[in-house]
DNA sequence: TCCAGCGTGCTAATAATTTAGCAGCCTGGT
DNA sequence: ACCAGGCTGCTAAATTATTAGCACGCTGGA
């Protein structure tokens, strides 16, 4: 699902390529064949091929993800896990994007207000 | 694993009274064993029963399942993951949060400069 | 001290996943 | 129009996960 969610419409062959202990073709081709029987998946014919997508938009799983990590991982603390982001060891921010940022968060705090 | 992240410590039972689709108690314990062979857990002994606790530390775990997050659904863009935190729709950010946050990211500039 | 109960260590049966491999169809190039 | 190659639809075998259930040991309370 990360796979398809990162890349977006994905074959079989783009799936193993995309995995890192990539386990064999049939298994790639089984697993997605399971994770549509099980309603996470749809795939569309584009030529010869199938291509997969998720049935979840990626906005709606996107949210979800980040509840999850929040709850998971800072104790439901959203703060927290701004902080960690603003902290994480290999990510630069450019001047840029920080700006963006300082503004993200005085919009937001005109809007609770 | 995400159980046990959040919670810390945790017994068999627990997991199983915290998983949301709980399978049997036969089955955690099993899925715990398992996990403890391929080296995610380790188990220590208080009184009659296993504690199970990871063996990644909280911090190095919560690292990268956020730069797995950011990868998968932010196309590597922290920045963006900021931004949809704060949007978070049944996030609410106090006042106190909100300048906890702006206060970071004006250290995070100073420091980047 | 005794014992009820909880939690682990087993084992064995069932269900699900993983894998290989091949026949047949379709596509794109020659 | 032909054919090579890629991809699907199968099937069947091996491996792994899920589940139930019971014997045994240990703990904590009466």
């Amino acid at each position: 699902m990360d796979v398809i969610y990162s890349r977006g419409p994905t074959t079989a062959a783009e799936v193993q390529a995309a995995l890192p202990d990539a386990p064999s073709y049939s298994t790639v081709r089984a697993l997605l064949r399971i994770l549509e029987e099980k309603g996470h998946l749809t795939h569309s014919v584009d030529g010869p091929r199938y291509v997969f997508s998720p049935v979840v938009p990626r906005d709606t799983a996107r949210a979800s993800a980040l509840r999850g990590l929040v709850r998971t991982f800072f104790d439901g603390s959203p703060r927290s896990a701004v902080a960690a982001l603003l902290d994480l060891s290999d990510t630069k921010f450019t001047q840029q994007e920080l700006d963006d940022i300082a503004a993200l968060v005085k919009r937001a705090r005109k809007e609770s207000r």
